[in-house]
DNA sequence: ACCTGAACACCGTTCAAGT
DNA sequence: ACCTGAACACCGTTCAAGT
């Protein structure tokens, strides 16, 4: 059940790349540490996946690690930095894959396996709206969007620009995706937008009216990869009418 | 300070349309109660507009009214339904611009409508995070972009996809903005992006650690409107290769 | 240097009792 | 019908003390 958490904590403790290690390296003076940050951070990790965000505290940590939840300040600033520590590393564990060679192909396929992997790892995602990228393994993701855009003809910093925009429609459908699988899970029916329309309302949206009985299925077949397209196109255009 | 939410309060106790509260009509018998529903918003609703959702607990707003934390579950189902009416009524407390001909700059206008109103209200986007969409004066943005997009040639399912879209990079810019507004805040340097990257990293990243330097001028320039109408292009160009 | 215990100032919510 | 008080099972974090 943790073997993937295990994993990644694996791939952080690894000497080899010691060096970029944010901690200062440590001289073992003093009294020897019973419990260190990586399986602090290993644990936290594990919780997260299998229980979301929702379901870690210092004090939860603390009690699997076996230890006081005030032992953990000693390795660690807050809460937020452990949350942030939890990342890093994560992107690694996610093999690279081969990409097309057609700069706009190559945009489309990036964007897709940001989608793809952080889709799977729904935690990374909310951790994500809680503070900024740590994880210096993802950014060779980032570099491969900014260069295709420039390829394809944007200047630096439109394709920085171009790379927030799809940053912001991968991010957005997850978070959309996260919510509806929330709401799918409580039997609890409160009301959202088609049952709350009545035909009263015909007049005034006379579309979302005539849409309401398919909303659900509309919504369950949105196709991230052709609106991705759709947006990538969009945004390459730039390009072409300066 | 407090006269924005006391303005939809009043809209939201306005008796005309009474047949759209969810809350059934209740028989003044028994006990008058002496806090209702609307005071209780209303309080939330301050509290969150003055200083976010992590500053609202039922506690807070019981004392704020004047009661203890569970006079409110009698009005209330729990935390979660409290902060969705927060939401009912405060679109209309917004006027409705002047809207263009033209479909696609219309288009482009309710998006940038949206988004405006929505940066001003950074609450909202916080509860929006929770749930749904639960406020029916919103529900004429959704449809002009509906209708705009089926103007423009679109299917009513793509017209959905694209107002999805849209939504998706509406909601990423804001939450990206309130992120950095945080951060901002926050003497604290945590390391982000461009402060984790050595000379080290040219050779696999070499656009990032060029554009290192910049990336916060760029990151501050990043233009919504024009993004958008980027995006808007990309989606609408669906129509014309089918 | 590393860990512990007790304490502070909070949470959301349940439950039994009051008027 | 509406409200109260006490209680349960939690939080993150500080601080003084131990080894």
């Amino acid at each position: 059940m943790s073997h993937v958490a295990a994993e990644s904590e694996s791939t952080d403790a690894a000497p080899p790349a010691a060096a970029e290690k944010p901690v200062e390296q440590k001289k073992k003076r003093g009294r020897p540490s019973r419990i260190d940050l990586d399986t602090i951070v290993g644990i936290a990790r594990r919780i997260l996946q299998e229980e979301g965000v929702a379901a870690l505290s210092m004090r939860r940590v603390a009690k699997e690690v076996g230890t006081t939840p005030m032992a953990l300040y000693h390795h660690v600033r807050d809460k937020d930095e452990l949350l942030m520590l939890t990342l890093s590393g994560t992107a690694d564990s996610v093999p690279r894959p081969e990409l097309p060679d057609d700069p706009r192909d190559r945009l489309l396929a990036v964007s897709l396996h940001m989608h793809g992997t952080l889709a799977r790892m729904p935690w990374v995602v909310e951790v994500l709206s809680l503070g900024d990228l740590t994880d210096k393994g993802a950014l060779w993701m980032v570099e491969e969007i900014i260069d295709s855009c420039m390829t394809c003809g944007l200047t630096p910093a439109e394709a920085v620009a171009a790379y927030r925009t799809i940053w912001h429609c991968v991010y957005g459908d997850l978070v959309f995706r996260q919510a509806m699988a929330r709401r799918a899970e409580e039997p609890d029916r409160r009301r959202h937008f088609p049952g709350m329309l009545t035909d009263a309302d015909a007049e005034e949206l006379p579309h979302m009216t005539a849409l309401a009985g398919r909303w659900l299925e509309l919504t369950a077949d949105y196709d991230v990869a052709k609106q991705l397209g759709a947006v990538i196109d969009g945004l390459l255009g730039q390009a072409r009418r300066p």
